[in-house]
DNA sequence: AAAAATATGTTGCATTTACAACAATAGTAT
DNA sequence: ATACTATTGTTGTAAATGCAACATATTTTT
């Protein structure tokens, strides 16, 4: 008899959902509190762009999950602010847009790195860390198999 | 020497939200494949009234972590629907709004419930029973670490 | 070679969402 | 008693988001 799975709110996607949301807004509030410049979003795409240099805007979007049209307008914030540099060049015979971070950018990753590290640690202190490790490594295949049932029109 | 936390794309908060985020969308595409009236919002509502009978809108958006205003225009459609009644009430001496499920919710309920079960078996059946559950254990602790830590608004 | 389909990025718009202001009521303070 | 504050729900609005349409260029099909 499986009583946990008669509720919705019971299964682990609505507590995923859950707990994503409310990290989302606990991340929101470090950002204005610290005042850190640029959005989480924002800050997520330059890190990605950090991880991937070269990525053209597409395959970003791909990463952080978010359309073209968004990634383009989080880039245009990210390259005013010179975090970031647009090259056009050729991919696959395809005029696309690389994307490079600056001097500036990682001079910006790393300072808000060194902001929050201490705050995103204290989050996840009651937690040992190799549970942190080893829900960090299922969640991860489980979006590796959500990646391949979604159909992302990006 | 710690690799792993050097950057937010590879840390346990950015997994979380990656990883509802793709929950998020498929459960969109599934509601829309599967024709199911409602949104997904209503849905976790309608379950959450379910088993909190009586539950006033206040409460309810703690619940689902939605801000008053979007919690009640979610209330409208599920009315509008005769899903669920509102009925003037006191609570603490306050005037409230009660929320009850109706029988139609209730079938509703059951219908989607129904409707989605095996597709949503689906996504976790590459992992074990043991550790979704262990997962699950685990992200309640550490949401119910983030309520403390969050400033809510609501 | 012409036409159709695909890939990439941008623009416009309609929906969603969060936040602030408001109305109504009740408790608390001066 | 009057004024202030707090609670609950609603309305209005500005920002965020996603989706479709477009512009441009390339590959594939006919």
């Amino acid at each position: 008899m499986k009583c946990k799975e008669l509720h919705y709110t019971d299964s682990i996607h609505y507590e995923l959902e859950q707990t994503a949301k409310l990290m989302r807004i606990l991340t929101a509030q470090l950002f204005e509190r610290l005042e850190i410049s640029i959005s989480q979003d924002e800050y997520a795409a330059l890190d990605t762009i950090s991880i991937n240099p070269g990525i053209c805007q597409r395959d970003l979007a791909k990463l952080i999950i978010k359309d073209r049209a968004n990634t383009g307008r989080i880039l245009n914030c990210l390259e005013k602010n010179n975090f970031v540099t647009r090259l056009v060049d050729i991919k696959n015979n395809r005029l696309v847009k690389k994307l490079k971070i600056t001097q500036k950018g990682i001079d910006e990753l790393n300072f808000i790195n060194t902001k929050i590290k201490s705050y995103l640690d204290n989050i996840t202190e009651k937690i040992s860390q190799e549970e942190v490790d080893r829900v960090q490594e299922i969640l991860r295949g489980f979006r590796l198999d959500l990646e391949k049932l979604v159909e992302m029109k990006i």
